[in-house]
DNA sequence: GGTGACGTTGACGTTAACGTCAACTGGTAA
DNA sequence: TTACCAGTTGACGTTAACGTCAACGTCACC
């Protein structure tokens, strides 16, 4: 450890750390790197994560999980770095902001109207099994599972 | 259902209405076709779809747009379909489909958390602009436009 | 001083969801 | 007839987001 002018205590992480407490693959890890989302400092050629790379990955994830496209994330991340930038810089940025909201609230729309539609399947299946003398909660016979998910 | 008696008066379309009222291409339709999303009846080779083609269609898109891959929305699809299948496959479908929103339920929680860090973020760069004594909702000067999306 | 465990950089493979031709088949308006 | 549509079926190209090697470095440990 050389330690920079860093908070000596603040907490850093390997690349494995990460992988396992986010469950994906150190290569994932990489990738976002090379597409510009993450920038770990480096002890030799090893990586070495901080707080705040810890922070850009969880938001990173949940943003997939939302939609967001590595490109559009890295957007995102940028701006949150950005604090100081060019005027110009800054009134672009909050637009692309603004419309990522408005995209995603239309994005909610649609999943509330999903899940309710869904909702109302369920209960025309649900009444098709009482129909037939099922009960709809009864659990399914032995679901064979494809592959435990974690690592 | 193969009910060669359709309501005479019930509305068809052509692949490029199709295309034209939902804005996107025709080739994306047969795609969803060869997936096994649709199956409009044909005309010799031509293929005709009807308002039940158009809802699917539609179901298909706001599918899309939450998340979905065309794989799971076929299932979603034939879900619908079902009616009478064997019990065992209507349970099945009753999981899946239960599956599918507790995880629409977790992605409405990650869209509100963030479109909450959003908001946060924008607050902030309206400020510095404030600073600077900038009208934070001035419009942009002149945004190219990369393409017109519709066709 | 070998042997893992962990880490690194390429390079190539893969899947999903189409885009982009190219070549062909009717129907019809001039 | 010719020409022009709209529509059809392959076949191949493309992009995103990694997976999967292969070949290498390096450190602690025995």
């Amino acid at each position: 450890m050389k330690a920079g002018a860093e908070p000596a205590g603040s907490k850093t992480y390997s690349i494995t750390q990460l992988s396992e407490e986010f469950s994906i693959t150190p290569r994932a890890i990489r990738f976002y790197e090379d597409r510009g989302l993450l920038h770990p400092r480096r002890d030799g050629q090893t990586r070495i994560y901080s707080q705040r790379d810890w922070v850009r990955l969880l938001l990173i994830l949940r943003g997939k999980r939302v939609g967001f496209s590595l490109a559009e994330l890295r957007e995102i991340l940028d701006l949150y770095d950005l604090g100081d930038g060019q005027t110009e810089q800054i009134r672009r940025t909050l637009e692309t902001a603004r419309a990522k909201m408005v995209s995603l609230e239309r994005q909610r729309q649609d999943i509330d109207q999903t899940i309710s539609e869904l909702k109302t399947a369920c209960g025309h299946f649900e009444n098709l099994l009482v129909e037939r003398g099922i009960d709809p909660h009864m659990p399914l016979p032995a679901q064979r599972r494809r592959r435990a998910g974690a690592a």
